[in-house]
DNA sequence: TTACTTGCTATATTTTTTGTAGTATCATCG
DNA sequence: CGATGATACTACAAAAAATATAGCAAGTAA
């Protein structure tokens, strides 16, 4: 039997799909890894991002890390030189991303 | 000026990432759209899904069914009898729903 | 020196989500 | 036949999340 089907039936404690909801499910996250697709400056992103707020991004960027689907690195040379990079655990989603871009791309922006 | 404007995304209006965001980007949509597999009366989703709030349900299937991803479908014959499916344009999300899934059991749950 | 950029933080306001209660309609049980 | 219970919601106040806007310290460029 399959791991995905069994766990359609509790109440959402174990559910992957709902596991993977409460790290990416936040507004402007899955935007973020793709846009990290390669490494990014704070505000390199912000921009390619669009209209997000300071704050939700920081906060969002700092869940990220702390979740290690992110990378901070900070310039010890030139402060004020910050970069972000998807870890190997980030990076593994980028298929997915893709895969809903291709899903968009058939079915939204035709 | 950097390329940044003629990326996809410049400022996410046509960023299909970001397209797809804002159709599954709030809280309990993919869950939802997750245990839609097979077709599911109000009651029965609500349960599956978890700790939902009724209104933010009700609210996330209207969106969901005006969208397209989900069919409504009342029982002439059995009002009170509502069940809830997958459109194809639905149904096509559940390979990518099962990708997430399966990064969730790699990198989330052990 | 002065102005500008970068990577944030602070605060008040708006928007979303939640908790809890309630309702109309129907079926079923006694 | 009336009481009871389930179903598919709706209503509304409160809590949580996101936003707009301003600001700031440290560095860099002119």
């Amino acid at each position: 039997m399959l791991s995905i089907a069994n766990t359609t039936s509790g109440a959402g404690g174990a559910c992957p799909v709902s596991a993977v909801t409460r790290l990416l499910g936040s507004r402007w996250t899955m935007q973020l890894i793709h846009h990290l697709r390669q490494p990014r400056r704070y505000s390199e992103l912000q921009a390619l991002v669009g209209e997000v707020n300071p704050a939700t991004f920081t906060q969002r960027l700092r869940f990220l890390e702390q979740q290690e689907l992110i990378m901070r690195h900070e310039d010890p040379e030139h402060a004020r030189h910050v970069e972000y990079a998807l870890t190997p655990k980030g990076r593994e989603l980028l298929p997915i991303l893709d895969a809903l871009a291709a899903w968009a791309q058939k079915w939204l922006l035709v």
